[in-house]
DNA sequence: CTGAAAGCGCTTACAG
DNA sequence: CTGAAAGCGCTTACAG
C-alpha cells in the first residue's frame, strides 16, 4: 500500500513521516502526500506497525466479575472510553473463562502492552510474580488486600470509611437495630465494609449482635433474598439493613417485599457501589457511590504512562466515595 | 525468538510447523521442539503472524447502546465468550463515541477481519455501502428494519409476535384496560412491539384507545416513571401495563409505586428483553426473554465462517423468544 | 528536508 | 519429512 502511496513521487520514509505527523517535511510534499493518501483511502496496517514498533497499542483488562454484571459493564464502559481517546484498544479477559496464563501469553505475544487487574487477578500470586518477572506494566484496581500489594500501582477506594459513612447515616436517621447483609465472597473489600459497619455501631454505643449480620448463601440475587428473610425473622426490632453491595440490595429488597413489609416505611435499605440501575430500583436506592469512571480513568492513564516510560513512578491512589441519598431510607418511626 | 527456538537444531519453518500443529513433522523432532519452546516460554508474536497471514484474528462489534446498559453487557458477555473459544479477540466500538469511519479504518488497517453491527450501525447506509464496497464480512443484529436489509446476513427475533404473546398473556389474565409504555427511540423493533400490542387487543375484540399508549419523553428510567404517571392518571380502569423494554419497566414500576399502587395487586406490569436484573426487580418481572447468548453465538459463528470462506452463504436467522412468568402480573381482580 | 538499507517475527509458496 | 528464500507493511537508525 505504501508503495502505491509512493507513487506520489516520494520515498517510503517520507510518507511514513506524514502519516505519523513527524516534522521535517516540506509543506508542499506533505500536502501532496496527504492528498494521495486520501484518494487511495490508505490506512496504515496496524499489524505491521505493531511489529516494527514493538508495541501493540492495546491494553488488557482482567475482569473479576462477569461482564454482564452492571458493575463490570460500567468499568468496561469507562475503560473503553479512555482507551479510545488515547488510541489504544482494549482486550477483555473475563476471569470466568480465561486463565492467568492467557494474560501472560497475550503480553508475551505482544497482543497487549500492559494490563489492568481487577480484584481476583490481583490475588493470583503466580500471575503477579510472572508479570513482575517480565517487567510487564500493570495496575491493579481494588486489590484484595493492601497488605499484599508491594510497591505496585493500584487504584482503590476506602471501603472501611465508606461503609461507616453509610451506617452512620442510618444511625442519624434514628435506627438502632440495623442489619448487615454480606456477600458470600471472601474478599477483603467486603470485610472492610463489615468492619465499617461494626465501627459505626460501636462509635454510637450500639451493641453489635450476631443475628444482625447475615452472609449470603449464594452468588445471585437469591442470596440477598434469603439474607433479608433471616434478618427479619430473627430480629423483631429490625428497622434498617446495610447491604455490602447494590446487587445484594436488590435481593434484599425483594426479600423484604416478600414478607409484606414496605421500603422505606417499615425497613430502610442502603446499598454500596451505586451501580447504574440503583436509581431505578423500587424505591430508588440510597447508596454509596464509587467513582467508577474516575477509577478507570486513573488506572488507564497511569498504565499508558508506564508503558511509554517504564521509569514512571508507581501510584497508590485512594479515590473518594460519596453518599447518594435517594428514597430507600427514612427516619426511624419508633 | 524463533531464531532462538531454532537452536533446537532445526529450521525456522519446522518450528513454525509444530507451533501451528501442521502435519509432516517427525515425532521426535516435534517433541524436541515442543520441549525447547516450553523451556524458553516462547509465545508467537501476534503482530507478525497477523502481518504475514493477512488476518487479524479479531472481530469488531459495534454496539448500539451504552456499554453500561445491561442489555449491551449481556451481548458483550456472550460475544466475548464465543470469540474466546474460537481464538478471536473482540474489539468494541460504542456507537456513542466512535464514528463509522473508525470501523472502516479498523477493517482497512487490518485490526479486525469483520464486524458485527447492532441496530444503529445497521441503519447507517454509508457504513453499509462502504462495507459492501470493500467486500468486508459483517453480520447485523436486530437490524432496524428488514426492508432495509438486502441479502446480507442478520440475526433477529420476531418482535411483533413476541409482543403479541406478552399482551395475550395479560388478556388471558382477564385484563382489559392495558397500557403500553414505549421508548422514545425511533427504532422499528419498537414499532413492531407496539403493533403486536395492538394486534393482541384487536384480536381479543378490545378497542385500542390512544390514552393507553404513552411514549417515554426521555432515555432514562425517568421516562418510564412519567409514562406510568400519565397512564394511571388518564385511565381510571388501568389494571396492567405492557412495557416495550425491561429498562422502561423499571421506571414504570417506580412510577406505579410512587402513586401508592402495588404491583401486581393493583397493576400488573410486563416487560420485554429479560435483562439480567429482571428477576431481581421488586417484584421479579414477568417478561419476554430474548435469547441473547444464542443471538451472539449465531452471529459470531457465522461471521467467522464468512471471514474464512467468503463464499459462505448469507444467513437470515429469526430466533425464538419465550414468555418468562415471574411475579409482576396477576389475574384481574374485577 | 529526504532517502536507501535493514529488520521487526512470522508465513507462504516452492524445492528437495 | 525438512529447509532456503522472499515477503507481509511498516519503522528505526543512519546518511546525506
Amino acid at each position: 500500500m505504501r508503495e502505491i502511496a509512493k507513487k506520489a513521487g516520494v520515498s517510503l520514509k517520507t510518507v511514513s513521516r506524514v502519516v505519523n505527523n513527524e516534522n521535517n517535511v516540506a509543506p508542499e510534499t506533505k500536502e501532496k502526500i496527504l492528498k494521495t493518501i486520501d484518494e487511495m483511502h490508505y490506512v496504515p496496517n496496524a499489524a505491521a506497525r505493531g511489529l516494527s514498533r514493538g508495541k501493540a497499542m492495546s491494553i488488557g483488562f482482567s475482569l473479576s466479575w462477569p461482564v454482564k454484571t452492571n458493575y463490570s459493564a460500567m468499568l468496561i464502559d469507562a475503560t473503553l472510553s479512555v482507551c479510545n481517546k488515547k488510541d489504544y484498544s482494549l482486550a477483555l479477559f473475563s476471569w470466568d473463562w480465561t486463565t492467568p496464563s492467557q494474560i501472560i501469553n497475550a503480553y508475551l505475544g505482544k497482543q497487549i502492552d500492559g494490563v489492568i487487574l481487577d480484584t481476583k487477578a490481583s490475588m493470583d500470586e503466580k500471575l503477579i510474580n510472572q508479570l513482575n518477572a517480565l517487567n510487564a506494566p500493570y495496575v491493579t484496581i481494588h486489590p484484595n488486600s493492601l497488605d499484599q500489594t508491594g510497591e505496585e500501582s493500584y487504584v482503590i477506594i476506602d471501603n472501611f470509611k465508606s461503609a461507616k459513612m453509610a451506617v452512620n447515616y442510618l444511625i442519624e436517621l434514628g435506627h438502632r437495630s440495623i442489619g448487615c447483609a454480606t456477600e458470600n465472597k471472601p474478599f477483603s473489600h467486603q470485610e472492610q465494609r463489615i468492619d465499617g459497619y461494626r465501627k459505626a455501631l460501636s462509635d454510637a454505643g450500639i451493641p453489635i449482635v450476631n443475628s444482625l449480620i447475615k452472609q449470603s448463601p449464594s452468588d445471585s440475587f437469591q442470596g440477598g433474598f434469603i439474607c433479608a428473610s433471616k434478618l427479619i425473622s430473627e430480629n423483631k426490632d429490625l428497622s434498617a439493613i446495610f447491604c455490602v453491595s447494590d446487587e445484594l440490595a436488590m435481593g434484599v429488597m425483594n426479600g423484604v417485599w416478600q414478607t409484606g413489609r414496605k421500603i422505606p416505611d417499615d425497613i430502610s435499605v442502603i446499598g454500596f457501589d451505586d451501580i447504574q440501575y440503583a436509581e431505578a430500583f423500587t424505591p430508588p436506592l440510597t447508596t454509596v457511590h464509587q467513582p467508577i469512571h474516575l477509577i478507570a480513568e486513573t488506572a488507564v492513564n497511569h498504565l499508558i504512562k508506564r508503558i511509554n516510560d517504564p521509569t514512571t513512578e508507581q501510584i497508590q491512589t485512594v479515590l473518594p466515595t460519596q453518599l447518594i441519598v435517594r428514597k430507600s431510607c427514612k427516619p426511624f418511626q419508633g
